[in-house]
RNA sequence: GGCCCCGUAGCUCAACCGGAUAGAGCACGGGAUUUCUAAUCCCGCGGUUGCAGGUUCGAGUCCUGCCGGGGUCGCCA
């Protein structure tokens, strides 16, 4: 309901005041109809027996400052007067912080937001930026509603995956590391695992050569025998594999760190499965115990949920060794532990996981864990290339630190103003990043994005820096004000305003509640569509109408707009996680 | 085969609890700058919302079936 919350809130009482059946819905009156707000009064005409005309009035009645009210079919559209959008405008600058583009409607609320997660055997593609935007972007967006966020990153710093990026390295690279080699960490350990995987790809193509099945050939090729006894070896806790294993983490964590302060992100608490899977496996045992899981004659130990309609799901291996699921449910409890008193678990992870959070939470609820419940999987789609999905062993990764670079130097060709070079650099990273944050998070994240390198990100239209422009130009407009001494919101108001500056306001006025929703929704394509559709107003206005060269009661409206336009669309940048420059 | 997600203009996406004549960007064609940054603005072109039923004052939206794409379904993480 797009009404501005403190006023909402007095109006909603009003109705309660009256007893009436049902709130009207409120909604944002289209473009080609007069008026800022409508009143959808369908559901209320049952109650007045179809007497528009008194359901009309009911719903009027406790809004203050209608100038003109206009009745079409079952909507009322309402238009407010000049002094309705002074009061509006002057509270929004008051307080531009508290009241306005902060809220505090999720105070109770404390969150846990689980991203990106990444496997320690590859530097971070595409699909890890989105997931950084999306888990940065919701974290903030709580935050702005008033929240308490706690941004937490597990680490899978354990498995076979690990295993294959140290054998790679044994047999490759040794001794070169990242220093001798002058390579970025996390991607000097990605060479590794690519080398493992073409070596043992070619083992299973020799095999299958020799009459086995593709199955037996993975299974039995030597390289992949080598890489189970290491992981073997790594959870009986032999020094020197856990050495090796420690070092080339600390290359990874180097590479990850350069990466993730480009992004300006940092995490409160970082979880490693390496710490995580043994109270995994404790709580597996438990079960084990209480009956709620069963052995296999093999020794494997099984979770049987095929009732539930997702299947049988192993927990330990035959030999012990734990999966996937196993440190997860590790996981889980530690986060409880650690934050007892959170609302909600979130994992921003991707929807090819779907079936496995469902059966994370599924065996959680078996084993009686009253947070269960409070998990929710923000499960977003895959970015694909035009040929599909991208395949690190078919080299089609799009690396994310290559795109960032790339975008730095496309977003650079486009400046114009005459400007020191460091300066240039600085507007190159915010306007590259924010052309790729905002490509990422216009989407609704359950959709699949594809992304063709061939046609690179645009920097026009429906895009981030558009968003920035728009702001840029208004702040300046503002500077300039202030250097002719215009001030905002003098004296008197306008006797009328222009359709232009009311289709801004009415965009202006509906913030709070496209933040709410989007919060709520853990959707911020929602945030990004609006933050698109004020700045297009504002362009608008700010093209067809003069500012500095109107009359003074006009002048300062228009200040006052713009002024409360920029920190309105600051706000809505700074929660997409878009660089706010001030000026490109 | 079972389950999940997606299907809207040539392409990329919207449509807030079911609401008014389904809207933007890109591309394409035309236009706007003696005045606040042209990464902008204006005009034009572009649709059987995958198909068929159902529910109701009203369906892109909800329900059923089908078609197409993707994901996933006991020992990768």
């Amino acid at each position: 309901m797009p009404f501005w919350h403190a006023q909402l809130a007095a109006w909603k009482e009003a109705w309660q005041v009256k007893n009436l059946p049902a709130l009207p819905r409120v909604e944002l009156t289209p473009p080609d109809q007069k008026g800022t707000l409508t009143l959808n009064i369908f559901p209320l005409l049952r109650a007045y027996r179809g007497d528009v005309q008194a359901a009309t009035q009911a719903v009027l009645q406790p809004l203050p400052h209608i100038l003109q009210a206009e009745v079409v079919k079952g909507f009322v559209n309402i238009r407010f007067a000049p002094a309705f959008w002074g009061e509006f405008l002057r509270e929004a600058l008051l307080q531009p912080q508290e009241g306005y583009t902060r809220l505090s409607l999720a105070k109770a609320d404390k969150l846990m937001i689980e991203f990106p997660s990444p496997n320690t055997n590859k530097p971070l593609h595409l699909g890890h930026l989105r997931n950084i935007c999306l888990g940065e972007c919701v974290s903030r967006l709580w935050e702005r509603i008033g929240a308490t966020v706690v941004r937490a990153n597990l680490v899978n710093d354990r498995g076979i995956h690990i295993s294959k990026s140290m054998l790679g390295w044994k047999k490759f690279f040794a001794p070169a590391t990242p220093a001798t080699t002058g390579k970025k960490g996390d991607h000097f350990v990605g060479d590794c695992y690519v080398a493992f995987e073409k070596a043992y790809k070619e083992e299973v193509e020799a095999l299958k050569a020799q009459g086995l099945s593709e199955e037996e050939a993975m299974v039995q090729a030597p390289l992949f025998q080598e890489a189970q006894a290491l992981l073997q070896a790594w959870e009986a806790g032999d020094p020197e594999v856990l050495a090796l294993w420690r070092e080339m983490n600390s290359w990874v964590y180097a590479g990850f760190d350069q990466t993730f302060a480009r992004l300006g992100i940092r995490f409160d608490k970082v979880y490693y499965e390496s710490e995580t899977y043994g109270l995994g496996k404790k709580i597996v045992e438990e079960g084990l115990a209480r009956g709620i899981f069963y052995r296999s004659a093999d020794g494997a130990v099984w979770a049987d949920l095929t009732d539930e309609g997702l299947g049988k799901k192993i927990l330990l291996r035959r030999d012990g060794t734990s999966v996937y699921v196993t440190q997860d449910l590790g996981t889980a409890e530690l986060k409880f532990q650690d934050h007892p008193d959170l609302t909600q678990s979130v994992y921003v992870i991707g929807n090819e996981q779907d079936h496995h959070m469902r059966v994370l939470i599924a065996l959680l609820r078996r084993l009686g864990k009253p947070y269960a419940d409070k998990i929710y999987h923000l499960s977003y789609g895959m970015v694909e290339l035009p040929t599909g999905r991208m395949k690190t062993r078919e080299g089609t990764v799009v690396d994310a630190d290559d795109l960032l670079g790339e975008m730095h130097a496309r977003a650079y060709e486009l400046i114009t103003e005459p400007l020191p070079e460091e300066e240039k650099q600085a507007i190159a990273e915010a306007v590259g990043q924010a052309a790729l944050r905002y490509y990422l998070l216009r989407v609704e994240p359950t959709k699949n994005i594809v992304f063709d390198p061939a046609e690179s990100i645009d920097m026009k239209g429906f895009t981030g820096p558009f968003l920035q422009y728009g702001y840029v130009r208004a702040k300046r407009l503002l500077e300039k004000a202030a250097e002719k001494g215009y001030a905002p919101l003098q004296g008197e108001l306008p006797v009328q305003l222009e359709s232009l500056e009311e289709s801004v306001l009415q965009y202006l006025y509906a913030l709070p509640h496209f933040m709410e929703v989007a919060a709520r929704s853990f959707n911020p394509a929602l945030l990004a569509h609006y933050g698109y559709e004020l700045t297009r107003r504002y362009n608008e206005f700010y093209q067809t109408l003069s500012v500095l060269g109107s009359e003074a009661p006009i002048r300062s409206f228009r200040l006052g707009l713009s002024a409360v336009y920029a920190a309105a669309i600051q706000a809505v940048m700074e929660a997409l996680t878009l660089p706010v420059p001030e000026r490109m």
